[in-house]
DNA sequence: ACCGATTACTTGTCGCGTCAACTAAACGCT
DNA sequence: AGCGTTTAGTTGACGCGACAAGTAATCGGT
């Protein structure tokens, strides 16, 4: 069922070591930038984007997720956290009590409007005025097709084990 | 001393936005198959790879470090479970006893191995079959550039805060 | 030959994320 | 109406990584 994979060529080992390196990084970069200049973890900074972009005044858990591209334990290990510092409220929705409605506060507010500029100059520090508009175009493609491989595997599907040699587990 | 920062059209939205989806699913994604198949991080793998890779038996601990782009702490912490599974050794260095050599066991060999096809068969699923060989050229120099301004910038020198906007702690 | 500085790690603590289990509300079938 | 199923979210336990502090050997100057 799993025909011989090739080992990778010079040009898709550089390739693939490049993108390794950058996503050993680059998180942790933005990370320390925005918990350095604004207390805020970058996935912090993503919740709190997503609420002030969205169209209505609160978001369900749910969606919230999706477009922070997380799961719901995380998010909602995160709310936690930023309503106990008064960044969000949380509050059971009427329409269905088993959903929650997650708004910005205005502190939450203040605080992510003063975090951008300073998250915005390091994403181009490090990445967008590194690059050429060419490569830009480029980047957006390359990351568009990844992230749409990464959207269809992960689910379940998988089985589990058995590619090419047997997966004993390491203490039998 | 910091001018005022554009905000970014679509194009370098589209990039960004990608870059950080991919960086959110893809090492999870590598974790997750390495561990369901073999037991391993990806970061585990790495550091096995690199022993593998190495010009001798053994190599220090900085250097793993360095060769894995990863920190003295954490790498001390993943060697010693390692060691503890038997997958590595760690030894004293003769001529200099602050350092210490690690070096790949028989099984740490073989589980390495064991893991190696699954592992580039989940790269090549992911990303290096949905692209283009053009685009793993742009892929590798893009990640190069990006590689360098991150190897350039997280030292210290900056003294922290102070944006365009002040930096004003969470609770003043 | 001695002592401060540097190098090379190791260790402990803490926070975040994952996974598995759990609760509770809504749906849907008969 | 009643009961199993699905949906929506929360909670707890555990493991890994970051950071800070500690230890031990070596180097370098005087």
């Amino acid at each position: 069922m799993k025909r011989r994979v090739p080992r990778m060529n010079e040009q898709e080992s550089a390739a693939w070591l490049g993108l390794t390196t950058v996503f050993q990084l680059l998180p942790a970069a933005l990370d320390r930038q925005l918990q350095r200049d604004s207390g805020l973890t970058h996935f912090e900074f993503v919740v709190l984007s997503s609420l002030q972009l969205s169209d209505g005044p609160t978001m369900r858990m749910t969606a919230l997720a999706e477009a922070t591209v997380s799961t719901l334990p995380r998010l909602s290990h995160v709310c936690g956290r930023l309503e106990k510092r008064g960044l969000i409220t949380r509050a059971p929705c009427p329409e269905d009590r088993r959903a929650t409605n997650v708004g910005l506060t205005s502190a939450g507010r203040r605080e992510l409007i003063h975090s951008v500029p300073g998250h915005i100059a390091t994403a181009r520090r490090l990445v967008i005025d590194a690059l050429t508009p060419e490569q830009l175009d480029a980047l957006a493609e390359i990351t568009g097709t990844i992230a749409g491989r990464l959207a269809e595997e992960p689910p379940e599907g998988t089985p589990a084990a058995s590619r090419t040699g047997e997966s004993r587990p390491i203490a039998p």
